[in-house]
DNA sequence: GCACTTGTTGTACGAGCGTCCAATAAGGTT
DNA sequence: AACCTTATTGGACGCTCGTACAACAAGTGC
């Protein structure tokens, strides 16, 4: 009889990964208050002193997951835009409700993504990612609302209507998803942009 | 020489309400994190035993600072409504924008409902909670656009999008307070509540 | 088949956590 | 002045936390 292995390596990259990942699951399952290290080894299926050999601490496994999730935001919201041809408005359209279809409006990530909200004003290393993620999306938001013909001195307080539309929707869709389904927030989200950047371009 | 007190009996009532402030406050600052019952018995400058004596534990406490810190809100906001006059559009307008005026807009406040934001998903009391918190701004918020002449049919999309926009605002006046001022969301806030309300009115 | 690298485990440590509870003392009553 | 109620303290309990580290073993090259 063979005994089979007690565990298997895995490749640097991937091990990192299949810590981040099992992070957001956690944060989305429990909250911060259950993100330990011990909790994320066990949703990872690794003992927990591996945690340290790829983290300097449970901080950093934070901080990363949070920087892996935005990432997966930016490149669908690329992407969404991509696809939706050269119309500037289909393109404004496209960014606004590739927010509430998959795989953004997943529960999960909309759970991960409070979480970090929680964490922004004690840790200033949250704090600079989110102030990053945050002004790429305004400033991509801005580019797509100037081919839409908004004038430049709308474009600052425009941006930050629509952001907030979206968070908030984000925020409603995960605290009482019971309330609140995906595709009505997209609705909501489509008629809000219209009425919002509609009086401005006539 | 006469000896002076270790320490001062309280009313209970006023005990309570000074340990469910200072809870609030450490959650403004530290998050929910740093919500300790030491923490929180230090801010309040009493033992940690106390708390066990007024909250079935830390729990109780966290979930009485929610319901404490909504009824504050719901307070400020039924005042200002009551201040606008019988003008309906004013009406409305004052219950958008006193979002962001004192005492609602005061960063520690924003804070601690971030806090609360991230206990939801967790914690099935404080999820009840929010849930009636909410219920009651949105059928208020129904209540003065019915009052505007909006359509029934449109009342509901519109107070969805109405409290998004306010939640967002809110997240990220508290996110990132360098980046938007209290005086700039609620001129936002304002001037989107226009934009949503105005084609359905004509 | 041996050696080497290093991913992985398990344990140990100190600190902080929530909760419980006996002892204390403040403030009012008699 | 003696007394009673109970708000308040401070310490003890068992637990989980993050981190560090020595021992182990999987996979690779020779």
């Amino acid at each position: 009889m063979t005994t089979q292995p007690a565990f298997r390596r895995s490749e640097p990259d991937a091990r990192r990964l299949s810590l981040i990942e099992a992070c957001a699951r956690v944060l989305a399952r429990e909250g911060i208050a259950g993100a330990s290290v011990r909790t994320i080894a066990v949703e990872a299926g690794v003992s927990a002193g591996l945690v340290g050999h790829y983290f300097a601490g449970v901080d950093a496994l934070i901080a990363a997951t949070y920087a892996h999730t935005g990432a997966r935001v930016d490149a669908a919201l690329e992407a969404a835009v991509a696809g939706a041809g050269n119309d500037p408005a289909d393109r404004l359209e496209a960014f606004v409700t590739a927010s509430f279809a998959a795989p953004i409006a997943d529960p999960e990530l909309l759970a991960t993504w409070i979480a970090f909200w929680s964490l922004v004003r004690a840790r200033p290393d949250i704090a600079a990612l989110h102030d990053e993620q945050y002004r790429g999306f305004r400033a991509q938001l801005e580019g797509l609302l100037a081919h839409c013909g908004l004038p430049d001195a709308q474009l600052r307080r425009t941006a930050i209507a629509i952001t907030a539309l979206v968070d908030g929707l984000w925020l409603e869709l995960c605290l009482s998803p019971h309330e609140l389904a995906a595709d009505e927030a997209a609705a909501i989200a489509r008629s809000a942009l219209t009425a919002l950047i509609l009086p401005a371009r006539r």
